[in-house]
RNA sequence: GGCCCCAUCGUCUAGUGGUUAGGACGUUAGCUUCUCAUGCUAGUAACCGGGGUUCGACUCCCCGUGGGGCUACCA
């Protein structure tokens, strides 16, 4: 352990396809840890996989980082180009003998790993070639690179998890690059954390069995490593990793649902961490303050939407209106005016739970030939003939006063309420103005149609029920 | 099959030997109300099992069980 160490981590996606939650909670933590500790936040992308990895991926991965507002301190550090580097090593590695060429056939690689599994031994590949690809004698330069795990035991001090013991030999010869200029995962990985000075490796579970692989590499190499916290995983509601199969969606595809960055980067630092008090909305200043990897869960989570909903909502709720309206614009008509935008959406904001709603909830703003059945202007047993006499009340009333605003039509409406009942006389209104059976109040659609509006809306429900 | 990880309400979780096992989401009921939503109040619901250790285990240990990850010339 060494504590005095700068703190510097990084986040080291593969752009080999869009940017999931698992990604963004990852980067998250890292960032949190990083920013708590006053330590750099590392971005490298990692695509030594050219077959898989796709410009579009990595432009993904960037956009959703910058969206989230996880701003990264040095990077984005291509392992592309970075392959002088990583032939040094392998070099290295192979002038040592710790390393070798393997041209067993992918065949034969699968006949061995059965036999393994039907002799109930682990599955690796240990090379019958080993000793004379090491041999002086023996040049041959065929196949893939393998590093041969020493037989020792690697432990390490998981920061969530604490001591994690492996045994070497049960790893076998690991598969290192396809040839000097193609390094694979394992190798890379192991050297650029060491090469960057990487203090704290914070990544997925998915990576524990990983671990001790880099660690033997770092060794053979004389390479310092670093710390480890491997994070519970993001689980689908059938409890196993989140996939494309359970339905998961990318960071960009929340975006533009209409969730808000700050919900969802409150939401994922809940899955598998807590302050330790009651307290559960927080930006992202207060989750710097608070965070801490002892904290950290070691059990993976389900990701609940309902959940993510209900923090969204909160978050729109609590949004001021006109940072909020500017978000709604792409989900309102075109052409829709800031003014009258602003409007509606102060109206609608406690009902939404993501933007995207805003446009349906709000449509019959935008519609003035409103269609409905002339049977929805009944409120409970109404007969149609009071709903047209009490309509008629209120056109006449409505047409006789110039104060459209909600507190003036409220007051105004007091001595027709005692007369006539209220639901009788607001539900027939509510209806007759939106068309629908769930809307805001009638007062305050008033108020946003104006005047004219609010009597022609009237007197077509009129003569809907006149026929 | 092998290696490894994990385990409190349906879900996210608090809890570090003595608690009426707390909160949140969801859900149910009620209040507010012309409807919906918000808000408020109340209710529902959990320590995987078995052994230890201990005066005392949700908490510590062991063994089961269950779930999960990895097992590529992907990352």
């Amino acid at each position: 352990m060494d504590n005095k160490r700068k703190i510097r981590v990084r986040f080291a996606p593969s752009p080999t396809g869009l940017f999931t939650m698992g990604n963004a909670r990852t980067a998250l933590f890292n960032y949190l840890f990083a920013k708590k500790n006053k330590g750099k936040f590392i971005l490298r992308i990692e695509d030594t996989d050219i077959e898989r990895s796709e410009k579009k991926y990595e432009k993904d991965i960037i956009e959703s980082l910058k969206w989230l507002g996880l701003d990264w301190d040095e990077g984005p550090i291509y392992q592309s180009e970075r392959t002088e580097i990583y032939q040094q090593y392998i070099k290295k590695l192979l002038d040592s003998g710790q390393a070798f060429y393997c041209d067993h056939t992918k065949k034969e690689l699968e006949k061995e790993k059965k036999e393994q599994i039907d002799k109930k031994q682990a599955p690796r590949h240990i090379c019958n070639k080993f000793e004379i690809r090491n041999s002086k004698f023996e040049n041959k330069k065929k196949g893939i690179i393998r590093f041969r795990c020493p037989d020792k035991k690697v432990v390490f001090d998981d920061l969530i998890r604490g001591k994690l013991e492996f045994n070497g030999s049960l790893l076998g010869d690991i598969s290192i690059a396809k040839d000097k200029q193609t390094p694979l995962y394992n190798f890379t990985a192991a050297i650029d954390d060491a090469e960057m000075q990487i203090s704290h490796v914070i990544r997925g579970e998915d990576h524990i069995s990983n671990t001790p692989k880099q660690i033997l590499i770092q060794e053979a190499l004389e390479l310092k490593s670093s710390q480890f916290a491997h994070l519970p995983l993001i689980l689908g509601p059938d409890k196993s990793k989140m996939s494309k199969r359970h339905g998961a969606i990318s960071v960009g595809e929340y975006q533009k649902q209409g969730y808000l960055s700050e919900a969802l980067v409150n939401f994922m630092v809940l899955l598998g961490w807590n302050p330790g008090t009651e307290k559960e909305i927080f930006n992202l200043e207060e989750l710097i303050k608070e965070f801490s990897l002892e904290r950290v869960h070691k059990g993976g989570a389900i990701f609940n939407l309902q959940r993510l909903d209900w923090i969204n909502g909160q978050y729109i709720k609590n949004m001021d209106t006109n940072e909020l309206t500017e978000k709604c614009l792409p989900y309102l008509p075109k052409g829709t005016e800031l003014k009258f935008a602003k409007k509606v959406v102060a109206l609608e904001k406690e009902r939404i739970k993501k933007l995207s709603e805003i446009g349906e909830l709000t449509k019959f703003f935008f519609n003035d030939e409103l269609e409905y059945d002339p049977e929805l202007l009944i409120w409970k047993k109404m007969s149609l003939k009071e709903v047209k006499n009490n309509l008629e009340i209120l056109e006449k009333k409505l047409s006789k006063t110039e104060d459209f605003d909600q507190k003036s039509l409220e007051d105004l409406m007091i001595p027709l309420r005692e007369k006539y009942g209220t639901g009788e006389l607001l539900w027939p209104l509510r209806v007759a103005l939106s068309g629908q059976s769930n809307s805001p109040g009638p007062f305050e659609i008033m108020e946003i149609l104006g005047k004219e509006k609010t009597l022609k809306r009237i007197k077509k429900a009129i003569k809907k029920v006149s026929l």
